[in-house]
DNA sequence: GCAAGGTC
């Protein structure tokens, strides 16, 4: 008997909870690719789009891997357990080994073990029923879109670099794929809001009046119209006095942070540090390999059989003791759960001041705050005044009690300002009246958090590779950054308006729904995979005939 | 030399 994984931390788990332990054979992710043959290498002699009809096959990746499990194989006595992840690429993954089993020997029997956490009993339980086949709804979807990519990935990218450089650009690689183009889309949509915003003038009335001795400013609404302004000015600039005409308070909680998920550190941690998310996840991959955190490629935020105390009495020996109040524990729990991960925490101190200490300092932070801190409590006002008939207001809010802001600071909100209680009715002195021209501002350039909401909130990647899209598009040359925020190149955005210019389908996140409208009818039994394959192959090939002829049009104008 | 998806 054998059991394969699809991790390290999974091989563990089940010998741990099965006894007696079977043996355990423990992948890295996937052990075979697929590719085109190596005949079709030649980016000279093959005319790109060949690649649309050309066979594709499975070729090894991870030598090593794959000479052990072959060796392992061979010598197999009973039945291979597949225990990869159960979502779809695990599946693949699962088929794959079973296709080395296939080539090691005559008879494969094979049964495949099924779980959704790497709890004790989850595990015994999933070891009493294991089923006797593989997902192939799962199989077929995740092999349609490792197909898919390959090949527009290929085409687009060969056609695109070639043609670049038939035409004397020096371009290394002009790559085209379903989650970077639309990636560098959002950098370059944001880029046209900004050039096409055209600032428009208007003016605001303030006013500073004596709340019980704080000084308060008041606004008017804003006004369009110049001399209505001045006019509204002159009425009310010698005014001594104005009256309340409501004011409101009450208070509200800021709740403490979730516990932490991928995504969710990623968003954050960019805009703390300011570094790029593949950097900060390849850190965290360090920090969780030396021990110092738990898995950081997780997308659940609920807590599910954790041990508190045990996080908590680690910490008491840091300098974030003076946070942990000893045998409080009240964590908040989201609603994510991806069945295999519990959220990231700390698991031992790493206590440098360089760059993984950051992230650690973060982690750890954020979990005392979800898990040992209070919400935060804080008061919100809005003062109506008028001068004369004027209507001005303001509102804002300030922080009665720290919270879990005490432990957590990054998002603490600046700008607090307290204010007296007023009654309706009441007279406040006005210590100044003046007329303010404003103009209204372009929206920002997007940070590298922004970027990886709009990735996640449009389906593009998955939580395991989001972050590296940003990080591609600017070691492609397509965007930079400055002052922490994206900046599209000119490369970046003539080829986002080459290929707007032939199809919208080519570069918005409609790009890569399509993929994952198909890929979900495929595991549906609705499409056969060679179907989908080739209706969706078909759509991309019409286009990239559109393409190659607005290129020979054109000459090429990137 | 192309993609996006796993995992270290």
């Amino acid at each position: 008997m054998l059991v394969v994984t699809e991790k390290g931390s999974v091989a563990i788990a089940i010998s741990k909870a099965i006894s007696p332990s079977p043996k355990t054979f423990a992948l890295k992710g996937h052990i075979l690719d697929l590719d085109f043959p190596e005949e079709y290498n030649n980016w000279r002699t093959i005319d790109p789009k060949e690649l649309f009809k050309a066979p594709v096959k499975w070729v090894v990746r991870d030598f090593k891997t794959y000479r052990n499990l072959k060796e392992v194989l061979k010598n197999l006595n009973g039945p291979l357990i597949l225990a990869t992840d159960n979502d779809y690429e695990g599946e693949l993954i699962a088929y794959e080994v079973l296709q080395l089993a296939k080539s090691a020997r005559n008879q494969v029997k094979y049964m495949r073990m099924r779980f959704n956490s790497t709890a004790t009993n989850e595990l015994r339980d999933a070891w009493t029923r294991l089923e006797p086949d593989l997902n192939w709804g799962w199989v077929w979807k995740a092999y349609f879109r490792s197909k898919f990519d390959l090949v527009t990935g290929a085409t687009y990218t060969r056609l695109l670099t070639l043609s670049a450089r038939k035409n004397r650009y020096p371009y290394k690689l002009l790559s085209w794929g379903s989650c970077q183009i639309p990636t560098l889309w959002f950098i370059y949509t944001r880029e046209m809001e900004i050039r096409n915003f055209k600032p428009e003038t208007y003016y605001e009335l303030k006013a500073i009046l004596n709340v019980k001795g704080v000084e308060v400013e008041v606004f008017s609404k804003p006004i369009k119209d110049r001399s209505q302004a001045i006019s509204l000015y002159e009425k009310v600039k010698d005014v001594k006095e104005a009256t309340v005409s409501s004011f409101e308070s009450e208070f509200f909680s800021e709740h403490r942070p979730l516990p932490t998920d991928t995504d969710v550190m990623l968003q954050e941690l960019t805009k703390i540090l300011g570094i790029s998310g593949a950097k900060i996840m390849s850190l965290a991959e360090e920090l969780y390999a030396d021990g110092f955190i738990s898995y950081p490629r997780t997308q659940t935020n609920m807590w599910i059989r954790m041990n508190h105390k045990y996080v908590l009495d680690m910490l008491s020996n840091t300098p974030l003791s003076k946070y942990v109040r000893s045998g409080v524990f009240q964590p908040k729990n989201g609603r994510k759960n991806d069945n295999a991960h519990p959220p990231i925490y700390p698991v031992k101190p790493y206590l440098y001041d360089d760059a993984k200490g950051k992230i650690w300092s973060y982690i750890a932070r954020r979990y005392v705050a979800n898990v040992a801190s209070k919400d935060a409590l804080l008061k919100r006002w809005r003062l109506d005044v008028h001068l004369k008939d004027v209507a001005m207001n303001n509102m804002g809010r300030y922080i009665i009690d720290d919270g879990f802001y005490e432990v957590f600071p990054y998002f603490k909100p600046k700008d607090l300002s307290q204010i007296p209680e007023v009654k309706p009715g009441e007279f406040l002195p006005v210590l100044k009246v003046e007329l303010m021209e404003k103009k209204t501002k372009p929206p920002s350039r997007l940070t590298e958090s922004d970027l990886l909401k709009l990735l996640e909130k449009n389906g593009i990647g998955t939580d395991a590779t989001r972050h590296e899209y940003p990080s591609k598009i600017i070691a492609r040359g397509y965007a930079g950054k400055k002052r922490k925020t994206f900046i599209i190149t000119q490369l970046g955005e003539r080829l986002i308006q080459l290929l707007e210019n032939v199809n919208g389908q080519l570069v918005t996140p409609e790009t890569r729904r399509f993929v994952e409208q198909i890929m979900g009818e495929v595991e549906l039994g609705k499409r056969t995979v060679d179907e989908a394959l080739n209706y969706a192959l078909n759509v991309y090939s019409d286009l990239y005939a559109k393409l190659e002829a607005y290129i020979r049009s054109a000459k090429l104008i990137l």
